[in-house]
RNA sequence: GGCCCCUUCGUCUAAUGGUUAGGACACCGCUCUUUCAAGGCGGCGAUACGGGUUCGAGUCCCGUAGGGGUCACCA
Protein backbone atom coordinates (compact mmCIF):
# COMPACT_ATOMS: atom_id res chain seq x y z
CA UNK A 1 0.00 0.00 0.00
CA UNK A 2 1.44 3.33 -0.92
CA UNK A 3 2.27 5.69 2.00
CA UNK A 4 -0.55 8.60 2.18
CA UNK A 5 0.07 11.32 5.06
CA UNK A 6 -1.25 14.55 5.88
CA UNK A 7 -0.71 17.81 7.41
CA UNK A 8 -3.74 18.72 9.35
CA UNK A 9 -3.34 22.49 10.51
CA UNK A 10 -6.47 24.63 12.31
CA UNK A 11 -6.72 27.72 10.55
CA UNK A 12 -6.35 29.87 13.73
CA UNK A 13 -2.98 32.17 13.24
CA UNK A 14 -0.78 32.43 10.78
CA UNK A 15 1.60 28.98 9.83
CA UNK A 16 4.18 28.82 12.70
CA UNK A 17 7.67 27.47 12.52
CA UNK A 18 6.30 24.25 14.37
CA UNK A 19 3.71 23.93 11.85
CA UNK A 20 6.46 24.11 9.08
CA UNK A 21 8.39 21.73 10.75
CA UNK A 22 5.74 19.53 10.72
CA UNK A 23 4.58 19.46 7.30
CA UNK A 24 7.90 19.04 6.50
CA UNK A 25 8.35 15.89 8.36
CA UNK A 26 4.82 15.00 6.61
CA UNK A 27 6.61 15.95 3.28
CA UNK A 28 9.78 14.69 3.58
CA UNK A 29 8.20 11.03 4.11
CA UNK A 30 5.83 11.06 1.31
CA UNK A 31 8.53 12.41 -0.90
CA UNK A 32 11.52 9.55 0.07
CA UNK A 33 8.21 6.79 -0.19
CA UNK A 34 6.67 8.06 -3.71
CA UNK A 35 3.73 8.73 -1.54
CA UNK A 36 0.87 11.07 -1.39
CA UNK A 37 0.93 14.35 0.70
CA UNK A 38 -2.60 15.77 1.89
CA UNK A 39 -3.48 19.32 2.85
CA UNK A 40 -6.34 18.83 5.11
CA UNK A 41 -7.66 22.12 7.30
CA UNK A 42 -9.41 21.33 10.67
CA UNK A 43 -11.50 24.52 11.38
CA UNK A 44 -13.92 22.70 13.18
CA UNK A 45 -13.86 25.56 15.93
CA UNK A 46 -15.46 28.53 14.10
CA UNK A 47 -15.22 30.60 17.33
CA UNK A 48 -11.16 30.50 16.99
CA UNK A 49 -11.00 30.78 12.91
CA UNK A 50 -9.08 33.70 11.39
CA UNK A 51 -9.54 35.57 8.54
CA UNK A 52 -6.79 34.51 5.98
CA UNK A 53 -5.04 32.10 7.86
CA UNK A 54 -5.68 29.09 5.01
CA UNK A 55 -4.57 31.91 2.46
CA UNK A 56 -1.55 32.66 4.54
CA UNK A 57 -0.57 28.55 5.28
CA UNK A 58 -1.24 27.38 2.14
CA UNK A 59 1.01 30.47 0.76
CA UNK A 60 4.28 29.87 3.53
CA UNK A 61 3.95 25.97 2.39
CA UNK A 62 4.06 27.49 -1.12
CA UNK A 63 6.80 29.60 -0.91
CA UNK A 64 9.34 26.42 1.24
CA UNK A 65 8.29 24.55 -1.64
CA UNK A 66 6.54 22.02 0.14
CA UNK A 67 3.63 21.69 -2.31
CA UNK A 68 0.38 18.93 -1.60
CA UNK A 69 -1.10 16.46 -3.63
CA UNK A 70 -4.79 16.88 -2.11
CA UNK A 71 -6.48 19.70 -0.47
CA UNK A 72 -7.99 22.92 -0.64
CA UNK A 73 -8.03 24.41 -3.82
CA UNK A 74 -6.52 21.32 -5.33
CA UNK A 75 -8.91 18.65 -4.89
CA UNK A 76 -8.14 14.99 -4.44
CA UNK A 77 -10.47 11.52 -4.42
CA UNK A 78 -11.15 11.92 -1.14
CA UNK A 79 -12.68 15.68 -0.31
CA UNK A 80 -13.32 18.02 0.41
CA UNK A 81 -10.31 18.52 2.10
CA UNK A 82 -11.93 21.17 4.57
CA UNK A 83 -13.69 19.72 7.65
CA UNK A 84 -16.63 22.21 8.07
CA UNK A 85 -17.53 20.90 4.79
CA UNK A 86 -18.15 17.58 5.62
CA UNK A 87 -20.07 18.10 9.41
CA UNK A 88 -22.73 15.97 8.17
CA UNK A 89 -20.43 12.96 7.35
CA UNK A 90 -19.13 13.24 11.35
CA UNK A 91 -22.88 13.44 12.57
CA UNK A 92 -23.40 9.94 11.01
CA UNK A 93 -19.99 8.53 12.20
CA UNK A 94 -21.21 9.85 15.77
CA UNK A 95 -24.18 8.00 15.15
CA UNK A 96 -23.08 4.65 14.56
CA UNK A 97 -21.26 5.30 17.24
CA UNK A 98 -24.13 5.66 19.23
CA UNK A 99 -25.77 2.34 17.30
CA UNK A 100 -22.80 0.50 18.56
CA UNK A 101 -23.22 1.41 22.26
CA UNK A 102 -19.13 3.17 21.92
CA UNK A 103 -20.56 6.82 22.92
CA UNK A 104 -23.67 8.05 24.55
CA UNK A 105 -25.78 11.42 24.64
CA UNK A 106 -25.43 13.84 27.67
CA UNK A 107 -27.44 16.96 28.27
CA UNK A 108 -25.15 18.86 30.82
CA UNK A 109 -24.90 22.38 30.50
CA UNK A 110 -20.99 24.48 30.52
CA UNK A 111 -22.09 25.70 34.52
CA UNK A 112 -22.91 22.11 35.67
CA UNK A 113 -19.85 20.76 34.22
CA UNK A 114 -17.81 23.27 35.91
CA UNK A 115 -19.76 22.70 39.01
CA UNK A 116 -18.51 18.82 38.73
CA UNK A 117 -15.46 19.73 37.96
CA UNK A 118 -15.36 22.13 41.24
CA UNK A 119 -16.49 19.53 43.60
CA UNK A 120 -14.31 17.09 42.09
CA UNK A 121 -11.15 19.32 42.82
CA UNK A 122 -12.12 20.02 46.15
CA UNK A 123 -12.58 16.52 47.02
CA UNK A 124 -8.88 16.18 46.06
CA UNK A 125 -9.57 13.71 42.84
CA UNK A 126 -8.81 14.60 38.96
CA UNK A 127 -11.27 16.18 37.52
CA UNK A 128 -12.70 13.80 34.79
CA UNK A 129 -16.01 13.02 33.34
CA UNK A 130 -18.64 11.32 35.91
CA UNK A 131 -21.07 9.83 33.78
CA UNK A 132 -22.68 7.84 37.07
CA UNK A 133 -23.88 11.19 38.18
CA UNK A 134 -24.20 13.68 35.67
CA UNK A 135 -27.59 14.27 33.21
CA UNK A 136 -27.10 11.81 30.30
CA UNK A 137 -28.12 8.62 28.70
CA UNK A 138 -27.35 6.50 31.50
CA UNK A 139 -28.68 8.40 34.13
CA UNK A 140 -32.07 9.52 32.36
CA UNK A 141 -32.99 6.35 31.15
CA UNK A 142 -34.06 5.93 27.40
CA UNK A 143 -37.07 7.42 27.86
CA UNK A 144 -36.07 10.53 29.30
CA UNK A 145 -33.81 10.67 26.78
CA UNK A 146 -35.51 10.58 23.88
CA UNK A 147 -37.96 13.41 25.19
CA UNK A 148 -35.31 15.85 25.86
CA UNK A 149 -34.18 15.23 22.47
CA UNK A 150 -37.60 15.74 21.00
CA UNK A 151 -37.82 19.06 22.80
CA UNK A 152 -34.66 20.18 21.26
CA UNK A 153 -32.56 20.09 24.47
CA UNK A 154 -29.24 21.12 23.07
CA UNK A 155 -27.09 17.65 23.76
CA UNK A 156 -23.02 16.78 23.07
CA UNK A 157 -22.10 12.82 21.89
CA UNK A 158 -19.49 11.63 24.19
CA UNK A 159 -17.17 8.43 23.72
CA UNK A 160 -17.96 5.73 26.74
CA UNK A 161 -14.67 4.93 27.58
CA UNK A 162 -13.91 1.23 29.53
CA UNK A 163 -13.35 1.88 33.70
CA UNK A 164 -10.82 -0.31 33.59
CA UNK A 165 -8.40 -1.97 31.54
CA UNK A 166 -5.52 -0.74 29.96
CA UNK A 167 -5.06 0.65 26.57
CA UNK A 168 -1.79 0.05 24.43
CA UNK A 169 -0.52 1.88 21.49
CA UNK A 170 2.82 1.79 19.31
CA UNK A 171 4.54 5.25 18.09
CA UNK A 172 7.33 5.26 15.48
CA UNK A 173 9.75 7.29 17.00
CA UNK A 174 8.60 6.27 20.71
CA UNK A 175 8.12 2.71 21.45
CA UNK A 176 5.24 1.09 23.73
CA UNK A 177 3.17 3.08 24.72
CA UNK A 178 -0.06 2.13 27.57
CA UNK A 179 -2.15 4.63 29.74
CA UNK A 180 -4.68 2.94 31.87
CA UNK A 181 -8.55 3.61 30.80
CA UNK A 182 -9.61 4.83 33.88
CA UNK A 183 -7.51 8.02 33.34
CA UNK A 184 -8.71 8.46 30.10
CA UNK A 185 -11.67 11.25 29.74
CA UNK A 186 -15.17 10.26 28.07
CA UNK A 187 -13.94 12.72 25.35
CA UNK A 188 -17.08 14.66 23.47
CA UNK A 189 -17.18 13.90 20.23
CA UNK A 190 -20.09 15.84 18.54
CA UNK A 191 -20.21 19.25 20.51
CA UNK A 192 -24.05 21.03 21.00
CA UNK A 193 -23.58 23.28 17.78
CA UNK A 194 -23.56 19.70 15.67
CA UNK A 195 -19.88 20.18 14.99
CA UNK A 196 -17.30 17.62 16.02
CA UNK A 197 -14.23 17.39 18.00
CA UNK A 198 -10.77 17.20 16.87
CA UNK A 199 -10.76 13.53 18.74
CA UNK A 200 -13.89 12.62 16.40
CA UNK A 201 -13.58 14.64 13.04
CA UNK A 202 -9.50 13.64 13.05
CA UNK A 203 -10.11 9.72 13.24
CA UNK A 204 -12.77 9.64 10.79
CA UNK A 205 -11.09 11.91 8.07
CA UNK A 206 -7.61 10.13 8.26
CA UNK A 207 -9.67 6.79 7.85
CA UNK A 208 -11.81 8.16 5.01
CA UNK A 209 -8.61 9.27 3.47
CA UNK A 210 -6.56 6.51 3.68
CA UNK A 211 -4.05 7.82 5.66
CA UNK A 212 -1.11 5.55 6.11
CA UNK A 213 0.94 7.26 8.88
CA UNK A 214 -0.01 9.95 11.16
CA UNK A 215 2.96 12.27 11.62
CA UNK A 216 2.19 15.12 14.24
CA UNK A 217 3.23 17.37 17.24
CA UNK A 218 4.14 15.37 20.86
CA UNK A 219 1.35 17.93 22.02
CA UNK A 220 -1.04 14.93 20.38
CA UNK A 221 0.44 11.84 22.85
CA UNK A 222 -1.80 12.18 25.71
CA UNK A 223 -5.13 11.79 23.51
CA UNK A 224 -3.48 8.55 21.68
CA UNK A 225 -5.55 6.87 23.38
CA UNK A 226 -8.75 8.44 22.90
CA UNK A 227 -7.66 7.90 19.15
CA UNK A 228 -7.40 4.48 19.69
CA UNK A 229 -10.68 3.46 21.14
CA UNK A 230 -12.20 4.99 18.18
CA UNK A 231 -10.57 3.35 16.04
CA UNK A 232 -11.73 0.31 17.66
CA UNK A 233 -15.20 1.39 18.25
CA UNK A 234 -15.41 2.01 13.98
CA UNK A 235 -13.34 -1.67 13.64
CA UNK A 236 -11.18 0.29 11.44
CA UNK A 237 -7.63 -0.49 11.18
CA UNK A 238 -5.09 1.89 12.69
CA UNK A 239 -2.74 3.93 10.72
CA UNK A 240 0.87 4.04 12.13
CA UNK A 241 1.55 6.94 14.35
CA UNK A 242 4.85 9.20 14.55
CA UNK A 243 4.38 11.75 17.82
CA UNK A 244 7.64 14.53 16.67
CA UNK A 245 9.48 15.84 19.40
CA UNK A 246 8.09 19.97 20.10
CA UNK A 247 10.41 22.85 18.93
CA UNK A 248 11.09 24.54 22.03
CA UNK A 249 11.33 28.20 23.59
CA UNK A 250 15.42 29.09 25.01
CA UNK A 251 13.77 28.42 28.25
CA UNK A 252 12.31 24.79 27.17
CA UNK A 253 8.99 25.33 27.16
CA UNK A 254 6.40 25.18 23.55
CA UNK A 255 7.85 27.32 21.17
CA UNK A 256 5.63 30.25 21.87
CA UNK A 257 5.45 34.61 20.14
CA UNK A 258 6.67 35.28 23.71
CA UNK A 259 10.51 34.65 22.63
CA UNK A 260 10.75 36.20 19.40
CA UNK A 261 8.57 35.40 16.05
CA UNK A 262 7.46 32.16 15.31
CA UNK A 263 5.49 32.88 12.18
CA UNK A 264 7.30 31.51 9.26
CA UNK A 265 5.58 34.94 7.56
CA UNK A 266 7.48 37.11 9.73
CA UNK A 267 10.84 35.13 8.38
CA UNK A 268 10.02 36.18 5.25
CA UNK A 269 9.61 39.55 5.66
CA UNK A 270 12.69 39.92 7.65
CA UNK A 271 14.66 38.06 4.60
CA UNK A 272 15.35 34.63 5.48
CA UNK A 273 15.37 32.26 2.60
CA UNK A 274 12.85 29.34 2.20
CA UNK A 275 15.96 26.97 1.75
CA UNK A 276 17.57 28.00 4.68
CA UNK A 277 14.43 27.47 6.88
CA UNK A 278 13.81 24.28 5.45
CA UNK A 279 17.02 23.17 5.94
CA UNK A 280 17.77 24.61 9.68
CA UNK A 281 14.03 23.35 10.77
CA UNK A 282 14.31 19.84 9.70
CA UNK A 283 17.45 19.00 11.49
CA UNK A 284 15.74 20.03 14.79
CA UNK A 285 14.77 16.57 15.71
CA UNK A 286 16.57 14.73 12.83
CA UNK A 287 19.51 14.42 11.26
CA UNK A 288 21.06 11.48 8.77
CA UNK A 289 24.65 11.64 9.73
CA UNK A 290 25.55 14.19 12.22
CA UNK A 291 29.06 15.31 10.40
CA UNK A 292 26.60 17.50 7.55
CA UNK A 293 24.96 20.94 8.01
CA UNK A 294 23.93 21.88 4.32
CA UNK A 295 21.45 20.12 2.77
CA UNK A 296 19.17 20.44 -0.18
CA UNK A 297 15.39 19.85 -0.28
CA UNK A 298 16.11 16.98 -2.94
CA UNK A 299 19.02 15.29 -0.15
CA UNK A 300 16.42 15.27 3.02
CA UNK A 301 13.77 13.68 0.85
CA UNK A 302 16.36 11.42 -0.36
CA UNK A 303 17.90 10.71 3.18
CA UNK A 304 14.58 11.31 5.46
CA UNK A 305 14.07 8.23 8.26
CA UNK A 306 11.30 8.29 10.70
CA UNK A 307 12.88 6.17 13.01
CA UNK A 308 15.97 8.41 13.49
CA UNK A 309 13.53 11.19 14.78
CA UNK A 310 14.93 12.36 18.21
CA UNK A 311 12.39 12.08 21.09
CA UNK A 312 13.80 15.08 22.80
CA UNK A 313 12.75 18.59 22.57
CA UNK A 314 14.72 20.68 20.32
CA UNK A 315 15.07 24.43 21.02
CA UNK A 316 15.09 26.86 18.28
CA UNK A 317 18.50 28.51 18.08
CA UNK A 318 18.04 31.48 15.85
CA UNK A 319 21.73 32.05 15.73
CA UNK A 320 22.32 28.76 14.05
CA UNK A 321 19.68 29.65 11.59
CA UNK A 322 21.33 32.65 10.48
CA UNK A 323 24.37 30.86 10.37
CA UNK A 324 22.71 28.53 7.64
CA UNK A 325 21.23 31.43 6.21
CA UNK A 326 24.28 33.80 5.98
CA UNK A 327 26.06 30.02 4.00
CA UNK A 328 22.97 29.87 1.86
CA UNK A 329 23.32 34.04 1.10
CA UNK A 330 27.36 33.40 0.11
CA UNK A 331 26.62 30.13 -2.46
CA UNK A 332 23.63 31.12 -4.62
CA UNK A 333 23.92 33.01 -7.72
CA UNK A 334 24.36 36.40 -7.38
CA UNK A 335 22.46 37.70 -10.40
CA UNK A 336 19.01 36.11 -8.43
CA UNK A 337 20.21 37.33 -5.31
CA UNK A 338 20.53 40.81 -6.95
CA UNK A 339 16.88 40.83 -8.33
CA UNK A 340 16.03 39.82 -5.07
CA UNK A 341 17.64 42.68 -3.88
CA UNK A 342 16.20 45.21 -6.08
CA UNK A 343 12.33 44.43 -4.54
CA UNK A 344 13.67 45.10 -1.30
CA UNK A 345 15.48 48.11 -2.89
CA UNK A 346 11.91 49.46 -3.95
CA UNK A 347 10.22 48.62 -0.88
CA UNK A 348 12.30 50.76 0.98
CA UNK A 349 12.06 53.70 -1.52
CA UNK A 350 15.96 53.78 -1.64
CA UNK A 351 16.05 54.57 -5.73
CA UNK A 352 16.69 53.24 -8.78
CA UNK A 353 19.55 50.93 -9.15
CA UNK A 354 20.53 48.49 -11.97
CA UNK A 355 20.55 44.94 -11.76
CA UNK A 356 23.97 44.88 -12.72
CA UNK A 357 25.00 47.61 -9.94
CA UNK A 358 23.03 45.59 -7.60
CA UNK A 359 24.33 42.44 -8.16
CA UNK A 360 28.06 44.29 -7.82
CA UNK A 361 26.94 45.14 -4.19
CA UNK A 362 25.77 41.47 -3.30
CA UNK A 363 29.55 40.42 -4.40
CA UNK A 364 30.52 42.97 -2.15
CA UNK A 365 29.38 42.51 1.25
CA UNK A 366 27.30 39.31 1.24
CA UNK A 367 29.75 37.81 3.14
CA UNK A 368 30.09 40.34 5.77
CA UNK A 369 25.83 39.98 6.36
CA UNK A 370 23.63 36.98 7.28
CA UNK A 371 20.51 38.30 5.35
CA UNK A 372 20.23 39.99 2.35
CA UNK A 373 18.45 43.20 2.92
CA UNK A 374 21.15 43.48 5.94
CA UNK A 375 23.32 44.67 3.01
CA UNK A 376 20.77 47.26 3.02
CA UNK A 377 21.97 48.84 6.28
CA UNK A 378 25.18 47.31 6.56
CA UNK A 379 26.14 48.93 2.59
CA UNK A 380 24.05 51.96 3.16
CA UNK A 381 26.28 53.81 1.49
CA UNK A 382 26.56 52.41 -1.41
CA UNK A 383 22.76 53.37 -1.73
CA UNK A 384 23.75 57.39 -1.01
CA UNK A 385 26.23 59.10 -0.55
CA UNK A 386 27.29 58.90 3.67
CA UNK A 387 25.53 61.22 5.57
CA UNK A 388 26.92 60.18 9.00
CA UNK A 389 30.47 59.64 9.90
CA UNK A 390 31.56 57.60 12.60
CA UNK A 391 33.07 60.21 15.21
CA UNK A 392 35.25 57.84 17.07
CA UNK A 393 36.98 56.47 13.70
CA UNK A 394 37.44 60.19 12.73
CA UNK A 395 39.38 60.96 15.89
CA UNK A 396 41.27 57.90 15.43
CA UNK A 397 42.06 58.17 11.72
CA UNK A 398 42.28 61.41 10.40
CA UNK A 399 45.70 63.50 10.94
CA UNK A 400 46.92 66.87 9.71
CA UNK A 401 49.36 64.96 7.44
CA UNK A 402 46.23 62.92 5.56
CA UNK A 403 44.18 66.24 5.02
CA UNK A 404 47.70 68.00 3.62
CA UNK A 405 47.84 64.62 1.10
CA UNK A 406 44.23 64.88 -0.27
CA UNK A 407 44.79 67.30 -3.06
CA UNK A 408 47.67 65.54 -4.26
CA UNK A 409 45.64 61.89 -3.54
CA UNK A 410 42.34 63.25 -5.77
CA UNK A 411 44.74 63.97 -8.41
CA UNK A 412 46.12 60.42 -8.80
CA UNK A 413 42.65 58.98 -8.53
CA UNK A 414 41.35 61.22 -11.37
CA UNK A 415 44.14 59.59 -13.87
CA UNK A 416 43.91 55.97 -12.71
CA UNK A 417 42.32 54.17 -15.95
CA UNK A 418 40.78 51.50 -16.26
CA UNK A 419 38.62 52.17 -13.11
CA UNK A 420 39.53 48.53 -10.97
CA UNK A 421 39.95 47.01 -7.92
CA UNK A 422 43.47 45.83 -8.49
CA UNK A 423 44.60 49.05 -10.48
CA UNK A 424 43.78 51.44 -7.75
CA UNK A 425 45.09 48.94 -5.33
CA UNK A 426 48.59 49.30 -6.99
CA UNK A 427 48.23 53.18 -7.38
CA UNK A 428 47.74 53.93 -4.07
CA UNK A 429 50.20 51.63 -2.96
CA UNK A 430 52.89 53.56 -4.84
CA UNK A 431 51.39 56.86 -3.62
CA UNK A 432 51.75 55.89 -0.12
CA UNK A 433 55.53 55.23 -0.96
CA UNK A 434 56.09 57.70 -2.24
CA UNK A 435 54.76 60.32 0.41
CA UNK A 436 56.58 57.66 3.12
CA UNK A 437 53.45 56.80 4.46
CA UNK A 438 51.87 53.83 5.60
CA UNK A 439 49.28 51.92 3.35
CA UNK A 440 46.65 51.67 5.88
CA UNK A 441 46.88 55.25 7.14
CA UNK A 442 45.66 56.44 3.32
CA UNK A 443 43.22 53.43 3.12
CA UNK A 444 41.15 54.38 6.75
CA UNK A 445 40.99 57.76 5.59
CA UNK A 446 39.79 56.64 2.21
CA UNK A 447 36.88 54.38 4.13
CA UNK A 448 35.92 57.22 6.06
CA UNK A 449 35.65 59.96 3.41
CA UNK A 450 33.65 57.35 1.09
CA UNK A 451 31.51 55.85 3.65
CA UNK A 452 31.49 57.29 6.99
CA UNK A 453 31.92 53.82 9.00
CA UNK A 454 35.15 52.06 10.42
CA UNK A 455 33.97 48.63 8.75
CA UNK A 456 32.88 47.66 5.54
CA UNK A 457 34.30 45.21 2.26
CA UNK A 458 37.51 46.30 0.87
CA UNK A 459 38.08 49.80 0.13
CA UNK A 460 39.58 49.38 -3.43
CA UNK A 461 36.90 46.95 -4.59
CA UNK A 462 34.33 49.16 -2.81
CA UNK A 463 35.82 52.04 -5.06
CA UNK A 464 35.43 50.31 -8.45
CA UNK A 465 31.57 49.66 -7.82
CA UNK A 466 31.16 53.28 -6.65
CA UNK A 467 32.83 54.43 -9.55
CA UNK A 468 35.32 56.98 -9.98
CA UNK A 469 32.85 59.83 -10.69
CA UNK A 470 30.90 58.91 -7.51
CA UNK A 471 34.45 58.34 -5.37
CA UNK A 472 36.13 61.64 -6.20
CA UNK A 473 32.81 63.48 -5.61
CA UNK A 474 32.40 62.13 -2.54
CA UNK A 475 35.92 63.13 -1.38
CA UNK A 476 35.42 66.86 -2.23
CA UNK A 477 32.31 66.90 -0.41
CA UNK A 478 34.06 65.25 2.64
CA UNK A 479 36.78 67.77 2.45
CA UNK A 480 34.11 71.10 1.87
CA UNK A 481 31.46 70.07 3.83
CA UNK A 482 31.94 67.24 6.27
CA UNK A 483 35.39 67.53 7.85
CA UNK A 484 34.19 71.19 9.30
CA UNK A 485 31.13 70.21 10.66
CA UNK A 486 33.25 67.16 12.61
CA UNK A 487 35.27 68.91 13.47
CA UNK A 488 33.04 71.54 14.86
CA UNK A 489 31.29 68.69 16.61
CA UNK A 490 34.66 66.94 17.86
CA UNK A 491 35.46 70.60 19.55
CA UNK A 492 32.00 70.64 21.25
CA UNK A 493 32.59 67.43 22.55
CA UNK A 494 36.20 68.30 23.86
CA UNK A 495 34.00 70.99 25.87
CA UNK A 496 31.59 69.21 27.37
C1' G B 1 -1.73 17.45 41.45
C1' G B 2 -3.13 12.81 37.93
C1' C B 3 -1.47 10.69 33.41
C1' C B 4 2.11 10.47 29.52
C1' C B 5 6.79 11.69 27.33
C1' C B 6 11.85 13.14 27.67
C1' U B 7 17.39 13.64 29.52
C1' U B 8 25.14 13.36 25.29
C1' C B 9 29.19 20.02 25.31
C1' G B 10 25.46 26.69 26.51
C1' U B 11 22.54 25.12 21.71
C1' C B 12 21.47 21.45 17.39
C1' U B 13 23.26 16.62 17.15
C1' A B 14 26.64 11.67 15.90
C1' A B 15 28.10 7.16 18.10
C1' U B 16 25.71 -2.54 15.45
C1' G B 17 27.27 -3.11 24.02
C1' G B 18 34.05 -2.17 22.65
C1' U B 19 35.78 5.44 19.68
C1' U B 20 41.16 9.41 23.15
C1' A B 21 32.57 10.20 23.19
C1' G B 22 32.73 12.75 16.65
C1' G B 23 30.61 17.14 13.89
C1' A B 24 28.10 22.01 13.65
C1' C B 25 26.41 26.92 15.86
C1' A B 26 28.03 30.24 19.64
C1' C B 27 32.44 31.77 22.36
C1' C B 28 38.00 32.36 22.64
C1' G B 29 42.90 32.36 20.19
C1' C B 30 46.03 32.22 15.84
C1' U B 31 46.33 32.99 10.60
C1' C B 32 45.11 36.03 6.23
C1' U B 33 44.81 41.44 5.99
C1' U B 34 43.71 48.37 4.00
C1' U B 35 38.85 47.95 8.26
C1' C B 36 35.04 44.30 9.16
C1' A B 37 33.79 39.75 7.65
C1' A B 38 34.43 35.17 5.05
C1' G B 39 38.09 31.21 4.74
C1' G B 40 42.03 28.12 7.12
C1' C B 41 44.14 26.25 11.78
C1' G B 42 43.56 25.51 16.97
C1' G B 43 41.12 25.86 21.90
C1' C B 44 37.08 25.66 25.57
C1' G B 45 33.12 22.37 26.43
C1' A B 46 28.75 16.81 27.40
C1' U B 47 26.88 11.12 28.40
C1' A B 48 21.69 14.40 35.01
C1' C B 49 22.48 11.23 39.57
C1' G B 50 22.48 6.30 42.04
C1' G B 51 22.19 1.21 41.65
C1' G B 52 22.18 -3.25 38.67
C1' U B 53 23.18 -6.74 34.16
C1' U B 54 27.93 -7.53 31.45
C1' C B 55 34.79 -9.15 30.52
C1' G B 56 33.03 -4.26 28.87
C1' A B 57 27.24 0.54 29.42
C1' G B 58 26.10 7.04 26.51
C1' U B 59 23.81 2.58 24.62
C1' C B 60 20.03 -2.71 28.32
C1' C B 61 17.08 -2.89 33.34
C1' C B 62 15.44 -0.45 38.02
C1' G B 63 15.20 3.81 41.05
C1' U B 64 15.92 9.14 41.98
C1' A B 65 16.18 14.01 40.31
C1' G B 66 15.14 17.57 36.70
C1' G B 67 12.50 19.27 32.33
C1' G B 68 8.33 19.16 29.12
C1' G B 69 3.42 18.04 27.33
C1' U B 70 -1.54 17.28 28.60
C1' C B 71 -5.82 17.15 31.63
C1' A B 72 -12.14 22.21 27.53
C1' C B 73 -18.63 21.64 23.95
C1' C B 74 -9.66 24.39 21.44
C1' A B 75 -7.08 22.21 17.97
Amino acid sequence: MSVRVRFAPSPTGYLHIGGLRTALYNFLFARHHGGTFVLRIEDTDKTRYVEGSVENIIEMLHWCRLDYDEGPGKGGPYGPYVQSERTEIYRQYARELLDKGAAYIAFDTPEELERMRQRQQQAGIVPKYDRTTMRNQFTLGEEETQRLLAEGVPYVIRLKVPLTGVIKFSDIVRGEISVPARDVDDQILLKSDGFPTYHLANVVDDHLMHITHVIRGEEWLPSMPKHVLLYEAFGWEKPQFAHLPLLLNPDRSKLSKRHGHVAVEDFKKEGYFPEALINFVALLGWNPTGEREIYSLQELIELFDLRKVNKAGAIFDIQKLRWINAHYLRHKDPKELARQLQQYVQERNLGDFSLEYLEKVVILLRERVDLLPEILTFGDYLFHPPTHFEQEYFARVWSEDIEALIPALLTLLRQIEPWEHTVIWEQLKGFAKQQGIKIGKVMNALRLMLTGKSVGAGMTETMEVLGKEETLRRIEQFVTQHLPALRQQMAENASE
